[in-house]
DNA sequence: TTTTGTGCAAATCGTTTGCACCGTT
DNA sequence: AACGGTGCAAACGATTTGCACAAAA
């Protein structure tokens, strides 16, 4: 519950276990790293959280769990959304046979310009 | 040398580093998981591999360095380049100031239909 | 003898699992 | 007393690091 309000209550954020787990201690409420994972899955079990893997490591958690596509800046390992229509899937390619398509993920890497 | 070969002389392929490790143990060539790890990322590094990071966990290594896509077939973890120009992405978005676009990373996630 | 390159054992880090604890029926 | 839910210590698996050894300068 009170993971849920740290989450829910600032608008949309992408989050790490970690940085959730610094947040939650920061703000009085002692959990375990294993409860962090727990009720991240929970949530995105039940559609309020989107996964993204972006890099090889660690994974992001989106409060927004619609069809979005994601910035990310490497170096910062920061997950920005990109504004509403900016980019466009065009010519959908069939899935194989037997397949269907369950998602579509859009990451654009940004790096700091020289 | 040896893992070079192995990576190369069989066409585009997408590797783990087990797999690799586990090819190259077949092949008796003996080598640590480490040294699979190391001679990726120097490979990777000068161009000829592509790092592909599709799921949270384990990183896949293509072989096709080239810009192009992937399906990710889910629970069979699988991953298949998606034919020539079969997806196209449109409407690129602006990068957001002083940032300027290294890669765009298209995953289409598949799954068994039932 | 120093320097440079290579391979790996051991450490690290993100994540998952099994189980102990506690309130409820 | 049995059950269900919750939280976490300890295990796990992928990856990285630091260092030992060997060939080249």
């Amino acid at each position: 519950m009170a993971l849920g309000w740290i989450l829910f209550s600032k608008g949309d954020r992408h989050l790490t276990a970690e940085m959730l787990y610094e947040e939650a201690t920061r703000a009085k409420v002692p959990v375990s790293l294993a409860t962090i994972y727990n009720t991240l899955h929970q949530f995105t079990d039940v559609g309020l959280l989107r996964q993204v893997a972006v890099d090889g490591s660690k994974s992001y958690f989106d409060t927004n769990a619609t069809d979005h596509h994601h910035f990310f800046v490497e170096g910062e390992d920061a997950l920005v959304d990109i504004p509403d229509d900016g980019v466009l899937v065009d010519k959908l390619p069939l899935a194989p046979e037997g397949y269907e398509i369950a998602r579509i993920d859009v990451v654009v890497r940004l790096k700091k310009r020289d």
